[in-house]
DNA sequence: TATTGTTATACTCTATAACTATA
DNA sequence: TATAGTTATAGAGTATAACAATA
């Protein structure tokens, strides 16, 4: 960092801002999530359809349920976006013959294709994003972030956006 | 990473997921926020509340309108955070002498000291998130992340939180 | 007529709770 | 009685539009 600080005559908005990494970090991966909301939505999908179909790309025939644990959700949430993924034709819900209160989620061959659609967005956004970075610097960040994750406790492939908000007294 | 796929019988919720920076920098930014949210939320603050207050300080006197253009959001928005702030008795709207449709905005003495408590209280989230990584990491990820910022014209100290919902056909 | 701030309204998102069908 | 999924409802958050005061 250059300047540490610039009291009032300051070029941009003024804020006398916080410069630590933490809000670097929270400011940029704001910024990654709104760039893939845009890219993705060129596909038709939000970035929550896009996490629900890796989870069961991932994991063929889960259950409603077990998805709404894992993300963090409130089934019927799930059930809206499910409906949503459906609707479209990319997700089929299969009753279970074992127990036939539970739907299987399987993708359909569509839900495939457009993964890896979804698969190709990723990449071109991730280009662009660390265009600043070349390819030691970029490695260099993926570890110090794959060493915050880790020591965070963030489950791999696992969005934070879709946990339920917290009560405010 | 210890093993880079884990296609089934995986220990987690079973995401085939991206592994990317991109996808880290959008996850841990989002926990980030989500801790500081916590943090503040002692103060009786969400954080879109200190980023006001921020600005404000910064550059004492500005207008609701030019706030309003400089976060991205709109005027009827600042209204509502600007009256919760005054409320709690953190900020001041004083009649602009010079033209009397304006308000120039002050932060009281109360809020100048909340001010100073939520900079603790960063300070403290910032060394939580990067337990992680030693001195010479944090100056390294910091350097990363401000090359990104500085390419993807992120303003400094604006977070992205602010900005106007895109439509959504 | 244009602009600042405000109020009123509508819309979106998401959680809570009640309900059904299976077990 | 307990569980998976669904539906109905309500609350929070936020944009849009109409409005009052000032220029």
């Amino acid at each position: 960092m250059s300047s540490p600080r610039q009291p009032d005559q300051s070029p941009g908005p003024g804020a006398p801002g916080p410069r630590g990494a933490a809000f670097l970090l929270a400011q940029i991966g704001a910024h990654a999530a709104a760039l893939f909301a845009e890219r993705v939505a060129e596909l038709g999908l939000t970035p929550a359809d896009v996490g629900l179909l890796r989870m069961i790309a991932g994991r063929p025939g889960r259950s409603q349920r077990a998805l709404a644990t894992d993300l963090g959700v409130v089934p019927s949430r799930v059930v809206a976006l499910i409906d949503n993924l459906e609707t479209k034709g990319l997700v089929e819900r299969r009753r279970s013959t074992e127990d036939r209160r539970n739907h299987e989620l399987h993708l359909s061959p569509e839900g495939r294709h457009t993964l890896t659609r979804v698969s190709r967005s990723a990449a071109t956004h991730e280009d662009t994003l660390l265009a600043a970075l070349d390819p030691a610097q970029r490695a260099q960040l993926t570890q110090l972030l794959e060493l915050i994750a880790a020591q965070q406790e963030l489950t791999p492939g696992v969005h934070p956006g879709y946990r339920q908000s917290p009560k405010r007294s």
